[in-house]
DNA sequence: TTGGACTGTCAACAAGACTGACTTAAAACA
DNA sequence: TGTTTTAAGTCAGTCTTGTTGACAGTCCAA
């Protein structure tokens, strides 16, 4: 009655205080999109190049298909990105040896520099919040996330930690 | 040396690391969408009237200004989706008292209804995930989402909460 | 060896964001 | 009082990013 307070604190959260969560997740998004968007502008691309090029950074030679259960948008939407990314070099486009119908992503050299570029940004408020809280904040901002997540999507994210 | 390992063990945050909070950042997000936008769907809305219904509840009364400022759109794209919730009835918009210039917004109570069950639906998820992770992992998540925003957003979001 | 399933491409369209220019009404200023 | 500023709404045009549906090439198993 004591400890384990996990259960009992839990139970009490009122409507206003979930809104508040709801709050701070839509203005740490703006936040955390905030630097990329600012760097994709000035190179004419969006936010859905931006993604690509992250994951195909993160999972090298993935097939089309797999890249589309990352991100969850459809065929067509991420096939449009990838054109413009693979007509300006920044993506190149291998044929399965195995299965000659997928077709394996890779950043180009070109293209890992502008990830790294975003990434940087990206990272560089995450860390500065990171700094601010302490280690301690920062494990505990990890867990709540996974655990918002989609069941498949958290799966996805635990291989791509193990990668 | 002992303690105080806050700037030490962060100073050594590695890429790898900072890009596994990108993903987190990514699919948490997806996911405090996903149940939402799937009853959305039914009543032909988006995510954009959902955010303007949300906020409208968080401040009612707010003029048409003070809600831009908070989503962070244009006016042109904020009208549009305030004309079809004002044609359906789910927001009403009051000439001010004091200033006559402005109009101030409120949800009514078929818009109350669409915007609770909305959050019933999304606070589930972020309950769920607080329930499994426990309070202090709580804090630490509300504490790195704020330490993420912009600056003026930060103000905004504490302001909320004191309302 | 052929029919079904799978991988990826392309065409057409819709939602929701943006900019820029303009109007109307009301308040503030000088 | 008359001018300027502010709040809100509107029109027109564009861009990004999402959708569905049809199609082409490839693999594999009956």
């Amino acid at each position: 009655m004591q400890n384990d307070r996990t259960g009992e604190s839990l139970l009490f959260l009122t409507d206003e205080q979930m809104r508040q969560g709801i709050d701070a997740m839509f203005f740490a998004y703006r936040g955390f999109t905030a630097d990329p968007d600012r760097i994709l502008e000035k190179y004419k691309y969006g936010r859905a190049h931006h993604r690509a090029m992250h994951f195909i950074n993160r999972v090298p030679g993935t097939n089309v298909n797999n890249l589309l259960n990352i991100l969850g948008v459809t065929k067509q939407s991420l096939n449009r990105v990838l054109r413009t990314l693979i007509a300006d070099n920044l993506v190149i486009l291998k044929v399965g040896s195995k299965d000659r119908r997928e077709r394996h992503l890779y950043l180009t050299d070109i293209g890992k520099s502008l990830e790294k570029q975003l990434s940087t940004a990206q990272s560089h408020r995450m860390r500065e919040a990171y700094r601010q809280v302490g280690p301690d904040s920062v494990a505990g901002f990890k867990q709540v996330l996974e655990a918002m997540m989609d069941p498949k999507l958290q799966i996805t994210y635990k291989k791509l930690r193990n990668s």
